[in-house]
DNA sequence: TAACTGTACGAACGGTCGTACTATTACCTG
DNA sequence: CAGGTAATAGTACGACCGTTCGTACAGTTA
C-alpha cells in the first residue's frame, strides 16, 4: 500500500503530479471523452514526459478508471457534500438539483458535466470503464431517489428521480451544444414544478370545484 | 452534377456502395461515436479497400457529415414521417414521442439513438460536424415545440418541448447504459403526464375537496 | 475502335496511439 | 555524506490513423 502524505502532511512528490495529471485528464475527458483522452496529449500539456505520465497508471484503462474516480471526488465535493447541509428530503433534494445545475453552469469541467459527457460515450461498450461509469450514474440516481422517497411527493420516487435527472442532463447538453444558457432556466422551472407537492403543483389555480 | 440512378431506376454501382458504407457508418457511430468511426474499420468490415471507402468522401470530415445526413434520413423515415399521419397538435406530438421511444427501443441503430450518442460527443468541439449535429437536434426540438404549440396545453411550448425531449434522451441512455428497458416505461409515464391537459393531469385522484 | 469516366485497388506517407524497456534524476534515511 | 528507492526522462516498438498516389478494369460515349 502506498502512503500518500509525508509525516508533516505534505503530499509526496509522486502523489502531487498524479493529482495534477488526473485533474487535467478529467478536464480533457469532459470535452473529448475518455477515449479521446490520450497520454501523449496529457504529457504535452503538462510538460511531463509521456513515459512519466504513463508510469503513474500502467495502462490507459487504469488512467481512465483513475480519472473517473478523480472526477467523482470533485463532483461529490462540489454538489453532494454541500447539499447535505440541508435536511433530508425535499430541501436536500432541491439543493442537490440546484447544486448540479450551477456545477454544470459554472463549468467546473470545461465540457460541462463530466459524467454527462462520458455516459453516452460508454453506454454501448463493454469493459471495466463502462462499468465504472454506469455505477457512478447509478449512485447519483439512487441518491436522488432516496431523497425523493423522504419527500412528501406522492409519486413513485424512482419516477421522480428519472424525471429530475432527465431535466438536469438535458440542460447540460442543450446549454453547451447550442450555447443556450437559458436551458438552465428551463431545467429550474421543470425541477421546481416536479418537486412541488401536489396541492400546489403547477402553480396556477386548481379546478374551480376545489376552491373554497 | 452526378446522376444517382440509371434510366431504368436502378442505382449506379458507386451510389450503391456509398449507401452501404453510410448505413454501416451510422451503425458504428451510434456505438463508438463519429470520432471513433474510422475509415480503416469501415473498409475491413465491408471488405472494401481503405482507399475505395475514402474516395467516396475525400476526407474524414465529409464522411462524418454524410453519415449525419444518412442517419437523419433514417430517423425521419422511421419517426417523423409516420407521425405525420396523425393530425397536428397533441395526437402528432404523442405519436412523435412514441415513435421515438420505439425507435430507440428497437435499436434501429445498434447503439440506440444516433443523435443521442453523437450530441454529447460534439457539444464542446468546434467545427462543421458539430454544427451539423447541433442543427439536427435543433430541428427535432423545434418540431416538438411546434406541435406543443398546436396542442391545448397552457404551458410554454418551448418548456414542454424541453421536458419531453429530456425524457426521451434520458430513457435512451438509461436503458442502454444500465441495460434497463424499464426506463422506456418511465419515459412513457412522464410523457403521458406532461402531455395531458391540465384538468386531468397526473391521473390519480384530486384532493378530497374536489370530489363530488 | 478510341477516348473517356466512374469505381475500386494496393502500397506507401507522416503522424499519433499505447506500451515496453533502460537510464537518469531527485529525495529520504541512515 | 552515502546508499537506496521512488519518480521522471529517454528511446524504441508495432499498430493504426487519415491521406495521397499511381494503377487496373468496367462501362459508356464518340
Amino acid at each position: 500500500m502506498t502512503t500518500v502524505a509525508n509525516p508533516d502532511g505534505r503530499l509526496e512528490r509522486g502523489e502531487q503530479t498524479r493529482r495534477l495529471i488526473l485533474r487535467r485528464a478529467a478536464d480533457i475527458a469532459s470535452v473529448e471523452g475518455l477515449e479521446g483522452l490520450s497520454i501523449g496529449r496529457l504529457s504535452t500539456e503538462l510538460e511531463i514526459s509521456k513515459s512519466g505520465v504513463f508510469a503513474h497508471f500502467g495502462s490507459k484503462e487504469e488512467l481512465q478508471l483513475a480519472t473517473i474516480r478523480a472526477a467523482t471526488k470533485i463532483f461529490v465535493d462540489e454538489v453532494v457534500t454541500p447539499a447535505f447541509q440541508q435536511p433530508a428530503g425535499l430541501p436536500r433534494l432541491r439543493a442537490l438539483c440546484e447544486g448540479w445545475l450551477t456545477y454544470s453552469e459554472h463549468r467546473t469541467f470545461p465540457g460541462g458535466c463530466f459524467f454527462a459527457a462520458v455516459q453516452p460515450e460508454f453506454s454501448s461498450r463493454p469493459g471495466r470503464v463502462r462499468d465504472a461509469v454506469a455505477e457512478a450514474g447509478a449512485r447519483w440516481t439512487a441518491l436522488i431517489r432516496d431523497q425523493a422517497e423522504k419527500s412528501d411527493l406522492d409519486d413513485d420516487p424512482a419516477q421522480v428521480a428519472f424525471e429530475v435527472v432527465a431535466f438536469l442532463e438535458a440542460a447540460n447538453v442543450q446549454a453547451i451544444l447550442h450555447n443556450a444558457p437559458d436551458a438552465y432556466d428551463r431545467a429550474r422551472t421543470a425541477v421546481r414544478a416536479r418537486l412541488t407537492p401536489r396541492p400546489a403543483r403547477r402553480e396556477p389555480r386548481p379546478p374551480a370545484a376545489a376552491r373554497p
